[in-house]
DNA sequence: CGCGGGTTTGATGATGCTCAAGCCCGGTGG
DNA sequence: CCACCGGGCTTGAGCATCATCAAACCCGCG
């Protein structure tokens, strides 16, 4: 069932009834365990996914082994490595399962030719990278202007369930500190 | 004239000769002085723009005044805020050519109309995002993943010549610190 | 019950910021 | 042609933020 998809799409373009069922050859549906991989580093990346439920990330590892998260993806949001799907080359990246997650799976393979034959598609995912664009640029300017408790604080306001929903490692990852230092910020806000 | 970009656009796509003429009516040339401005703060974006030679960035302000780089544009490089663009709301930053600058102006206006005659576009734009999106995903993981110091390195070894072109103090914005402490860096480097 | 991953807590210290002063150098006006 | 700006770069002292390391703790799960 790819009905989630179709309603993401409509928001965008709009699709004739045959164009749609022929969108849905190119698209498989999978289900991934909690902590489970679509990409591992030095794996290359062949596909974009598209979250109907759940949340994946994008993470990497520096030498020492400390983990960094790059991106969160939830429902709606799509997720892939662009620079290893672009030139075919081993990936930087992990994409990972945070919790029990179903994507839908477009494969890079044939994808020229599904925009081929509908157009309609090929400016939806031009409009969704513009969308990733602006949030890329948005997540900068964070990175720049607030201190890490600052960062926290605003991201826990922006989205309280989402704290709830990932662990507190990740989370600090995605926000440029450290675990340790997470903690301490939650203790200086309790009281 | 537009030929720099008509041969940017036919490494990832081909145009007619007829499109390519189609396109021209879309795209205004216009020439900036060192330090001007395409858009500031609190104006709503328009456009996107198409460095044919010189160079852009786009920059923020803090409360305090302080000036942060998010990106720089050279030759074949496109750039925009694409979040006022979307939502036609009122910018969160300024785009300034850093020095004498030759871009080439897209219109946000008509410029469905234009994806429809020519699809070509539509997918010529699609892989610009996309080498965008990596390039954006690059930049976070520098930024996780080295210090201060070693991201000047890395830099400057990557891109001597650009060093040149920019002022320090750009540059230390883009890379996330004081200029200050790049005088500082630089000092160390020097012996 | 015990194991183990995740979180907490504390001591110590490095990285990079703030503020302030001086300097270099290209541009402008007298 | 020189004097004087003034913006940008440099230098230094003191300090905030946040990392590192290590130990203890908590709690769900086997």
């Amino acid at each position: 069932m790819l009905a989630p998809l179709l309603a993401h799409i409509a928001r965008y373009v709009s699709l004739t009834a045959a164009e749609a069922e022929l969108l849905e050859a190119y698209v498989v549906p999978h289900t991934l365990e909690r902590r489970a991989h679509l990409l591992r580093e030095g794996e290359v990346c062949t596909a974009t996914y598209f979250v109907v439920s759940g949340c994946l990330r994008t993470y990497f590892l520096t030498e020492k082994g400390v983990e960094h998260t790059l991106q969160f993806a939830i429902e709606n949001w799509w997720l892939t490595d662009y620079a290893s799907l672009d030139a075919h080359a081993p990936s930087a990246f992990f994409l990972q399962a945070v919790e029990p997650t179903w994507v839908l799976v477009l494969e890079q393979r044939g994808q020229e030719e599904l925009f081929g034959r509908v157009p309609q598609l090929e400016r939806y995912f031009r409009l969704v990278l513009q969308r990733g664009a602006a949030a890329a640029q948005h997540r900068v300017k964070l990175l720049y202007s607030l201190s890490g408790e600052a960062r926290y604080r605003q991201f826990a306001s922006l989205f309280p369930a989402f704290v709830q929903r990932v662990p507190q490692y990740m989370l600090a990852s995605y926000l440029g500190f450290t675990p340790e230092f997470l903690s301490k910020i939650r203790a200086r806000m309790g009281e």
